[in-house]
DNA sequence: GTTGGGAGACTGACCAGTCAGTCTAAAGGG
DNA sequence: CCCTTTAGACTGACTGGTCAGTCTCCCAAC
């Protein structure tokens, strides 16, 4: 079996290639948006030829896919992760906010493209888009209710709290993108946290403020 | 002077064409996004030519800033005047709150225009939209800041507040855009009010919730 | 008959995607 | 050991279509 040799040795100038297109993408992507993006400029930025880049994708739709499919699934796995050795609201919601943030904080790239591109995207890209979205959805809500369960916190529209809970934590996102600030974003992370947390009546205990 | 009476009597005609080349773009835009809309599917929709489209705009770009920014203006100003008649952390929220939300629900294109495309738009466009939040902000921002120094709410990072407040509602219009939850979209704005004062927090008297 | 508003055919730049062919490295054969 | 053959990664000039914006012509109202 030739292969096992094939598997250690050549595919790695293969998947090498590859992996630089998808790379150039993301720079390309991130900073002129996807319909502003020509596929030559990724040709260019990642120093192969439109041939290579076709010969590994099949349309430039499909390169943005790629990107964007392979970034949710890491960042749901890490968030699977993250969140099962939390128990409790404060340290779930801590755990989520936190990789959430540190992840878009060490991807700026992928984050602008996730959260600014992905959303204005034609209809093709926006099934996948809003299935993650109701997942991420469904995983904070489901915090939520146990908490409401555990009497921790009042009765209330849980699944609108999930959804305003993930438009705060996008928008402090999208300003560090815009602006810089804060700089480095998870210096948000503790007063972010606080913020959500009180917002559906979790009362931190006084002294723990601050 | 003619121009009296052309106030009055041609430019009705002519201010109509206009109107019509406005509010279809809107239609397409919305429907589309910018980039992938084609100024023939704008000519199509409002019953003129492209000579009158041209006559009257400059380029698609220009349309579609006048869109946005004539919106803008208009969401801005009822802003003002709603807040203007009122007093104190509670009525603020609510009243800005209000506005915003009930403007959006009355103006669904335009609310996917400014609130999905928008942002997505090339940097050309992002100047007058950052401009906007950030006066969003600061108005916001001004009755966080109010409220901290009467001693309303703790003291806090009232411009990360602020943020995460733009973020959530901008969230509840997306996924009503999106979805078409909740049906009405105004029946979250109790709620919602409730959820942002909470998450500053200002402690509802258990009286007034629900 | 002049003019301002409008119609719509047309132009030229641009760009996603193709394809005929090159280059490299390894396999096979003598 | 060469030398040939083959496979498959990769190249970049080219094509066909698309679309923003222009230009010429038209017509209705003075």
């Amino acid at each position: 079996m030739a292969t096992a040799i094939e598997r250690l040795g050549r595919p790695t100038q293969r998947e090498e290639t590859r992996r630089k297109i998808l790379a150039s993408a993301a720079q390309v992507f991130a900073e002129k948006g996807f319909y502003r993006s020509v596929v030559d400029d990724i040709v260019k930025a990642s120093g192969t030829s439109k041939g290579a880049v076709y010969f590994y994708f099949d349309s430039k739709e499909q390169i943005f896919m790629s990107l964007v499919e392979d970034y949710a699934a890491t960042v749901a796995q890490e968030l699977q992760i993250a969140v099962h050795r939390s128990r409790g609201l404060i340290a779930e919601v801590e755990a989520t906010v936190a990789t959430l943030i540190r992840n878009f904080q060490a991807h700026r790239t992928l984050a602008r493209i996730v959260l600014v591109d992905w959303p204005a995207a034609g209809a093709e890209f926006q099934g996948k888009r809003i299935a993650l979205k109701t997942m991420l959805v469904e995983v904070l809500r489901g915090y939520l209710d146990r908490a409401v369960q555990d009497g921790k916190i009042p009765a209330q529209d849980t699944e609108m709290a999930a959804h305003a809970w993930i438009g705060a934590i996008g928008e402090i996102v999208a300003r560090w993108l815009n602006t810089g600030k804060p700089n480095p974003l998870d210096e948000v992370l503790a007063p972010l946290t606080r913020l959500l947390l009180s917002s559906v009546g979790f009362v931190a205990s006084p002294a723990a403020a601050r």
